[in-house]
DNA sequence: AAAAGTGTCGAACGAACGTTCGGTAACCTG
DNA sequence: CAGGTTACCGAACGTTCGTTCGACACTTTT
């Protein structure tokens, strides 16, 4: 269960700050991290309005409020910037989960928990989420690299947990189509949901827990037949 | 379950053409429909490889073997494409869907055939339902809103389906909820779906209409408890 | 006090973008 | 065969893009 952290960051300012090196809750202190971090937080807001390839550096210049030449002062590239949020954005969700997992018992209640940080994390970080789930292909050669690394672990967490409960129930059912078909159903929330009239965080984790849940414990087939036979 | 179809299509060539006009599976036998048909899978082609924003006119023309002009003899512009592509997909897709559904009895059936029709139709035309499904708040203003139009139309079929289901079989749950936890199964698909080592459609079908079925049916609450009792 | 480093900027660079213009063949129609 | 329409093209237009350069003030170090 341990996670693989990646061997070097495609930064130029190696381990220099706190925000680009060490584990992703780390005290960001410094007025440069600091700095840094609000740049990322409107990055991530026009990424998710107008897409990667849509926004552009003079769109975050006015929105941050600095000239288009101070930006290259914090980021590399606008590759880096998309960089940045979704390293963030993934290494905090593992490790609330793992911190969440440490002393949970039961393969169901842990793919509760599962889904309840997803869900957490998700919401209370809409826009950075929409762009870690919708430019998931964005990124290429060093840096795409090291994030789909990152995203096969958390992958691989989930697998795990639903192989522990299949174990535990004596199930059957593919671990591999359980584990896309839960993600879809979580990871396609930012199409839809409307804070002001849908579930919060939790309840829609309730309800997510309970639909998957009851359609991969229950062994029952209902109604066989194909849906050719009758069309 | 009528359809409303759109009022007047946003584009140029008004009726001239049967590709633009009429009914989705109508047949597109002038010169100058199939060659615009080639252009819109050459154009779904690269949108679904680099994105919209990414993909250039001069993409196209390349991956064409047409000139830069040429390319707007047959479409008005970068956004036309994106329209027509979507539009092309959601109309047939809808249209088969009606078809299958014809003389199709008892709720759960009837979804199953809704899952199945949605799964043929993507992963036959995997490109143009990236395209349909990634860039679905791309179009703006009168495309973008016919679009819309059509694609709650397809949320609406699936939604009475669902109800009907309920009804039939006497359950409790968020019609809204099931319908976008189902939209998320199927819709993620293509971020995953892999020819080589994964199910094809109808198998496909078949299981994922189990895991989501079984789900909304069993009443059963598996284990109530809250998972931040154990976190 | 000099030197080095940090934060910021206006201006510009070359490249790529979507689209348009004027033209040229080929084809159909009368 | 004349005249218009259709299919297509090279070249260009104006704009926007990501990025870089050289400079200036301010702070920290020597």
């Amino acid at each position: 269960m341990e996670i693989r952290l990646p061997i070097v960051p495609y930064n130029g300012r190696k381990g220099r700050h706190a925000f680009q090196s060490g584990k992703a809750g780390e005290e960001t202190d410094s007025p440069f991290d600091r700095r840094l971090a609000k740049l990322l937080h409107y990055a991530a807001h026009i990424f998710c309005e107008k897409g990667y390839e849509g926004a552009s550096m003079r769109d975050l210049s006015r929105a941050a409020g600095m000239s288009l030449a101070g930006l290259y002062h914090y980021v590399d590239s606008k590759e880096d910037l998309l960089y940045l949020i979704q390293k963030h954005a993934f290494r905090t969700i593992i490790e609330r989960l793992q911190e969440r997992l440490k002393g949970a018992h039961g393969a169901e209640n842990r793919v509760r928990i599962f889904i309840e940080n997803h869900l957490d994390y998700f919401l209370a970080n809409k826009e950075a989420m929409k762009v870690l789930t919708h430019e998931d292909e964005t990124l290429k050669n060093g840096r795409g690299a090291e994030i789909r690394a990152i995203k096969r672990d958390y992958y691989k967490i989930c697998l795990d947990l639903l192989e522990e409960l299949r174990q535990e129930k004596g199930l059957e059912f593919s671990g591999r189509l359980a584990v896309l078909g839960l993600f879809g159903m979580i990871n396609w929330i930012y199409t839809w949901h409307n804070p002001r009239i849908d579930l919060d965080a939790g309840e829609l984790a309730g309800e997510m827990s309970n639909l998957f849940l009851r359609g991969v414990l229950n062994p029952g087939k209902p109604k066989r037949k194909s849906a050719k036979a009758n069309a």
